[in-house]
DNA sequence: CAATCTATAGACCGGTCGGTCTAGAACGCA
DNA sequence: TGCGTTCTAGACCGACCGGTCTATAGATTG
């Protein structure tokens, strides 16, 4: 059975190059800051990852959806309405920015727009991405009851991204608290509404 | 009187560094590669750019915001209905992105991601250039009688830059459309409540 | 205790990066 | 016509990029 139980470096390299997605961006992070960072040798990187840079970048991106959808579903396993355990989830995205000085956002969206239709296999990770996060709140807001529910996670993850690009280069949470408060709002005044 | 009339190859550069900003953010983006498309020498670039790659960019964003407000002030002076005009200078740019498969997106939004607060000049002119866009946006929804105008206009401008991205990874404008959409109705629908 | 496999270690390589420098063409104005 | 300025042109540079290669340390197993 070809690689199993790896407990440090690999990880290491992940992480680092995990947050060099986030601050500065695929092309932005260099492997030799990624190496520094992870206190690891060449050799090591093009061992656990022979396609190098962008295989590290694709088990990245791997990594962050499965903790980024990881806290969204801890979120509504805790929270019996899906709009505020969502506005919960974003706003430990929010603390999370703040905490870092406005350098940790989500490191999908950096890549998600440095790259062209030309890098397919990033591109597809990234495309699975986004509508695995959107298929669970579809599926969380739809057995609320909620109309319009993949409409809703559509705009709410948008809300999301677009919301963490304002507030990081404003240096301020601002705009993204704010953004997510309107959209609370919207939709718990549409809900009244209907009911 | 320092430099005034200068018709085209500044204005080459720029437009080049643009088109590679939206393609493929700053860092993915070469100097040779904006000389190859400007058809330009190195000497002119510094020429013109004392301050180089940066001062290109500075330039490359002043330019790009006064595009993108210009555009948004047409629409607004087009149509009387603020948020319809702001849904078709959304629409517009839906359009560009498809027609150029889903490359071009907001030149904006990769540099807001690639830098780091270390980047002030960078930083401060995109800060201001949100700013500007969001004051327009507020100004005119307000000017309408419309109620929490400034929340909007963070939830807008946020939806357009979370669809845009949506939509690049996911080679189709559907999320960009389907975000704005539900968006639109969600305010109409809190707008005929409050009438 | 060899043999083997996994993992660590870093010297090394060609290519490209952003940036500098010198030379000359084009144009303004006396 | 001569002189200064603006702009074009590209050779050149050191630094760094991602990636390859060989050597070896550590663990596993016969």
């Amino acid at each position: 059975m070809p690689e199993q139980h790896t407990p440090g470096t690999k990880q290491r390299l992940v992480s680092a190059m995990t947050d060099g997605l986030q601050r500065r961006g695929l092309h932005g992070t260099g492997i030799s800051d990624v190496l520094r960072e992870a206190g690891a040798p060449k050799g090591v990187l093009y061992h656990h990852f022979p396609d190098g840079k962008t295989g590290l970048a694709l088990a990245s991106i791997d990594e962050s959806i499965a903790i980024i959808t990881g806290w969204l579903d801890l979120a509504l396993e805790k929270y019996p309405d899906p709009l505020e355990a969502i506005e919960r989830w974003v706003r430990a995205a929010s603390r999370r920015l703040s905490e870092t000085d406005f350098e940790a956002g989500c490191p999908l969206a950096t890549i998600a727009l440095e790259t062209t239709a030309a890098d397919v296999e990033v591109r597809t990770a990234l495309a699975g991405a986004f509508a695995q996060l959107r298929a669970r709140m579809t599926e969380a807001l739809a057995s609320a009851g909620t109309p319009h529910a993949e409409g809703l996670a559509v705009l709410i993850v948008a809300t999301y991204e677009g919301g963490l690009l304002q507030a990081r280069v404003a240096n301020s949470v601002v705009p993204l608290q704010l953004a997510t408060d309107t959209l609370g709002a919207l939709i718990r005044a549409q809900r009244a509404v209907a009911a």
